[in-house]
DNA sequence: CCCGTAATTATACATCCGTATGATTAGGAG
DNA sequence: CTCCTAATCATACGGATGTATAATTACGGG
């Protein structure tokens, strides 16, 4: 009855241009609907291919998952540091420029939680993601770190190093704390509320004054 | 060749019984190996019973999942509730409570993280577990800025309520965020570091003393 | 002691998953 | 224009998953 269809025709593209496609589609149903929902039918799919593509420009499906995870957790930490560059050279602003880029979109939404959670639950089984989720971690908490030495010294009252690690541990966690509400209930919180706690608690942690930097 | 193996003996039990051994399989899946692992098969294994009894005594898996989650955050809830009621009568001290058992096992482990996020991830499919997530964040916030209130109370600082709203919500937030460092790196903070760190923030944050109160 | 009911086991079924493989075709090299 | 390569499509395969159903059996009420 029906004759067969078409094969469906088809362009070239360069390797890395697939891969970015696929990355992408990945990320895209793993914040929509969980790590259960991103099928090598379902990426292939968003992405406009076949599923052959997968196993043609991966080594399997787990080679994308990780490949993905990285690039959104570099995407995360660009965003933020694009933030911190923009923010002029005073230690201070640059310090209020992170954490406020730290628990507003595009790095704290819904979206970015579920990727996150999702993410998570594939650490126990790659060790892949498990580096990438350490490496990513430690070097935000790096950068918090430098930026709160910097902001103290400005300010005439310097940190010891064990200090500067508990400050930025602490921070850090405030940040973390904040992000993760934003994301788990956006509704629940009014516009700004969220960075402006985000910059008193930091504030109150640190003993510096950062509310007068955020505009 | 092989003769049919006969048919496995059982005794009958209360269903409550069978719907509890089954809720903790599946929440000791989960916390091992993440949602993907708590087939129905496996939970059924792992409670020493046959598949067919998730159908028999839940409408599903779905169900059973949503149970689940409904336990484990009663029993997070349960275990804080302990050390509070245990900490005597100063708002002070109970609040110190609180946040210690917030940050420390068994509340704050690994296991409970991969809890957490594994559940997070069934959140967009379930209302049933969306709403089991808002009540008991909510829930644990209120308690969170009740004792608050009563300590600043005891020192003679009493909070307004709309100033009460947002300390719980920052305090809540360093907690969430050094719960969540705790679980995931586990193997990166001293013994104690965690919850001494909590009880230092959460004191700069409110203007409480509360590190007299860490044993 | 027997019998009926419901708790329990065992098995079948349709569907979906990740992977493997062979056929096609786009697009540049010569 | 022709040919060759590899990018792409289509399909098949074994295994796992959630659900449905029929056959057993434990155990309390008569």
């Amino acid at each position: 009855m029906t004759r067969p269809e078409p094969r469906r025709s088809f362009i070239r593209a360069e390797p890395e241009a697939r891969r970015a496609a696929l990355i992408a589609a990945t990320l895209e149903l793993v914040a929509e609907a969980g790590p259960a929902a991103a099928t090598v039918r379902a990426i292939a799919d968003r992405a406009g291919l076949t599923q052959g593509m997968i196993r043609h420009h991966f080594s399997g499906k787990e080679a994308l998952i990780d490949a993905a995870y990285a690039a959104h957790m570099a995407a995360q930490a660009e965003a933020i540091e694009a933030e911190v560059a923009g923010a002029g050279p005073s230690p201070r602003a640059r310090l209020a420029a992170m954490i406020r880029a730290s628990v507003t979109p595009p790095v704290a939404e819904p979206a970015g939680l579920a990727l996150w959670a999702g993410f998570l639950n594939m650490t126990r089984g790659s060790r892949a993601i498990r580096a990438t989720h350490e490496a990513s971690y430690l070097s935000y908490r790096d950068r918090l770190q430098a930026l709160l030495t910097e902001a103290r010294e400005e300010a005439g009252r310097p940190l010891r190093a064990p200090e500067a690690r508990a400050l930025a541990i602490a921070c850090n966690a405030v940040l973390d704390g904040l992000w993760l509400e934003a994301g788990a209930l956006p509704e629940a919180f009014g516009e700004g509320e969220i960075a402006g706690l985000a910059l008193t608690s930091v504030s109150a942690l640190t003993g510096l004054d950062l509310s007068l930097e955020s505009q």
